[in-house]
DNA sequence: GTCTATATACGGATAGAC
DNA sequence: GTCTATCCGTATATAGAC
């Protein structure tokens, strides 16, 4: 009894990983001022989520392709001439969505696994941690999502891989967890797939959370729960 | 014990609903022959599967907006003008798409509702027979899903509409169950939400699970097992 | 019923003034 | 660093011959 661990806030996960405000958008412009003219910082950086936000408030609503660099001039108040020294081109700025996202993701990742936490305490700041990531970062997720078809070919294939990297290291996290006694499990590919599908819903399918109104946190337990269940895993805590 | 119901496969679901070959495409022809000016049925027929099966086979693989109608002339072999003998527009096509969809969606639901199953075999059939449909259907299914956001506002609500009346029908079920004695279940709306998400996986992570190699009918039996786990049903069969 | 040829508009991208 | 004006390709859609 007793043997799980703390609840883990939204709140807590804000503190240790910055994927908003100026901090995360001059993390943003390092990532992606390579391949833009303007050099002065401070103008970059404002200019840059202007663009991103923009972005995806036009594609995340009518799809990328059907969103012209005219309707993103108009949105972000920039002319067309002056988007140009922000972006390489419009392919460019598709690009650089799904590279900062990947960035993050592996960033996250790698972070919890050098904790060397239990195996339930990692599983659980798995999915708590990307439930939070994919409430924060929910535009970048949904458009990597829905726009990869338009990616260049090598970068669908990283998309691709980081989702089974991540699903590998859940699998290893079972498949500890059944030699140490603690999990049965038959299929641990199913079931990390399960668990990739429930986590991004929550971005893909906001519309029926916000329609019945459930709170982040809520959700990410109640994936964690079922997962516990599924696993077999030892009394819950109350 | 054994209180589990038989095996549904898939040979058993294409004989009761026909979803393919020619007699499918007959029946899109009726729901669709009120927009075209070709009135010759047989050779409507033929033509109109070309059109739809390019469609897919492009739209699926670039997105239907990067997607032009020069190349579904070249895939068909249909000249431009004779395209448009059979579809309105462009977006006349991805509508028509969605409709049929739809209309076979409502068609399986409501004669699975006819029967008056108990509970758990009414599950059963549910899932397996969704994950079948997504399966038959697969780039019916993908195409709505990527191109909602494409279609007129009207129709992107129906097609919410008709996954909250999926999402519906396994919550009575789950309910019922509960009632009956055989089910415990806290969270209901989640529970099912989790079933649809895993479902549609089916065609949306498809080059996951053929990497995997895993079988439809596998995958059906995953989802269904994993839900009497967690709804707490009575044992399993063997 | 099917084709070719064409009208018309709009998209991404750049040049060059300020 | 930002803007306006413009180039040029390609998209949807249609007219009209066969």
């Amino acid at each position: 009894m007793a043997t799980w661990p703390q609840e883990i806030t939204i709140e807590a996960f804000r503190k240790r990983w910055i994927l908003e405000g100026e901090v995360f958008w001059q993390s943003v412009f390092e990532i992606h001022k390579d391949k833009m003219q303007i050099k002065n910082r401070k103008i970059a950086v404002v200019n840059l989520e202007k663009i991103f936000t923009a972005t995806f408030k036009l594609a995340n609503n009518k799809g990328f392709q059907s969103m012209s660099l005219r309707d993103l001039s108009k949105e972000t108040g920039i002319s067309m001439g002056g988007l140009y020294s922000y972006i390489g081109s419009k392919e460019d700025l598709a690009s650089v969505i799904e590279e900062v996202q990947r960035s993050y993701i592996d960033q996250v990742i790698g972070d919890l696994a050098d904790e060397n936490l239990p195996v339930i305490e990692y599983l659980q700041a798995m999915i708590y941690g990307g439930v939070y990531m994919m409430e924060i970062l929910s535009p970048w997720y949904y458009f990597c999502f829905m726009e990869l078809k338009g990616l260049p070919k090598v970068q669908q294939q990283f998309a691709l891989d980081v989702e089974l990297r991540c699903e590998s290291v859940l699998i290893d996290s079972f498949m500890t967890g059944v030699e140490e006694g603690q999990f049965r499990c038959k299929n641990p590919e199913l079931l990390a797939s399960q668990i990739t599908a429930q986590m991004q819903q929550w971005h893909l399918k906001y519309w029926k959370f916000r329609l019945h109104g459930v709170p982040t946190q809520e959700y990410a337990q109640f994936i964690f729960d079922n997962l516990m269940l599924c696993l077999g895993a030892p009394a819950e805590r109350h």
